[in-house]
DNA sequence: CCTTTTTTGTGGTTATGACAACAGATTTGT
DNA sequence: ACAAATCTGTTGTCATAACCACAAAAAAGG
């Protein structure tokens, strides 16, 4: 169940245009996406940043379509300790496994990061209808299975950097990965030394060590988030 | 692309109605199913134990369905440590997230675990084409997405679990939701102690450990693969 | 029933990484 | 331009868990 909504705004505010652009939508007209909203019970949402969105343990029919801002996937264990497991910015959708597998128990808290707006679809009643019903179910059901898998991908990938018991080893991981991903021995990389210590689930300290240490060992070079890997 | 198979099947071998009780098939006919096969291109591929059906780095553009035996899902990571992902036996699915998101080269092998027989389903023409010109394809997605989203609950578990930097940690964070999830404080896992190890991303000899420090405090009762948590 | 193999628990040693504390660098805000 | 806040690298201490070796227990196989 949706909290701590501060409003709730009627549908003609929508920006069909925007959706068009999302993925979810992906191949879906304006008009389209507007005949769609009323099969997808379609609900606007603003929140404050902090404000909690989905809490675990709820059942979340209906996944969120970020409008604007951004929301926290953050996993909270039996002793406090939060781990951000996702984050989704404007276009970007979230609770969409839970969605899409009713009667599951979130394990995660959804909040805003900042002060955002959240489109609520609720695609359980498309998936569990024949989607002949309406013509362009079919789309967005095959959208979301792609988005689905690429967020499997996503995971499996986490898996695979921590895998290593060591932090060079999941460092080396993550780091050759991403120059592959990339085609290139010099990328970015999406976050800062706290975020990747705890995408890669090892001390902050302990990751700048071993960083300064493959960089004396020449196989490394960093600036910021800016790497570029010894062949 | 498939690899060393001995022999390739003919269609009409296959068991239609095996294949309607399967979860990618479920709530279509076996006169569905035989309509489909020709959309998906199926084709049956025997296999030894220890052969290898995909290989990482390969772009798997069908999804495989295991007829009999059992596929292995495993990660070799720079250094040659090998970590099994999945597994899947008679009637599931593999490979499906690299079937759904075209050209992502795989990060996993799939081998036979024992003598087998895979179904491989080119579900990519279905994806990419109206789910209008066949009328069970839309079915077909459907319960894609379903198997999709419970991969992905999956995953997210293990990442949870893991998430914890010490053995017990881990360790309770697994046996606590196992509690939750079998509604009592009494259960049995599908693990030995070094399976568990394994998934935990511990050493056994240290979980062993930790088991008997819990059994000491009388937190915890175990005998074999068999679990009672002290509440 | 006995042998062989696999699984599990224990103890000891050692390397590793978490944690805390701090200083320099960089960024942000005013 | 300056002050404040944030980010990053470095150091040292200490607890923890990996690793190794072995014995007890259980399972499998004949």
């Amino acid at each position: 169940m949706k909290q701590d909504q501060k409003a709730i705004r009627p549908k003609p505010d929508l920006d069909f245009s925007f959706l068009s652009r999302t993925p979810l939508f992906l191949g879906a007209s304006p008009e389209e996406i507007e005949a769609m909203t009323a099969c997808l019970e379609a609900e606007t949402r603003t929140y404050e940043k902090g404000q909690m969105i989905y809490r675990a343990g709820d059942t979340a029919a209906a996944l969120g379509l970020v409008l604007c801002g951004r929301i926290l996937i953050v996993h909270d264990d039996f002793w406090g300790n939060a781990t951000v497991m996702d984050s989704a910015g404007a276009g970007q959708i979230f609770a969409e496994t839970y969605a899409c597998t009713p009667g599951e128990p979130m394990m995660v808290n959804a909040e805003a990061a900042e002060d955002s707006q959240v489109l609520f679809l609720n695609v359980g009643r498309i998936l569990r209808t024949c989607s002949r019903s309406c013509e362009h179910h079919s789309r967005l059901i095959r959208n979301l299975l792609a988005l689905s898998a690429r967020k499997n991908l996503n995971l499996s990938r986490k898996i695979f950097y921590t895998a290593s018991k060591s932090v060079r080893g999941r460092l080396l991981a993550y780091l050759s990965d991403q120059a592959v991903r990339n085609g290139s021995h010099s990328f970015t990389i999406p976050f800062n030394r706290q975020q990747l210590a705890d995408y890669l689930n090892v001390d902050r300290s302990a990751l700048s060590k071993e960083i300064g240490r493959l960089q004396r060992e020449g196989a490394l070079k960093t600036k910021k988030n800016w790497f570029e890997m010894g062949k």
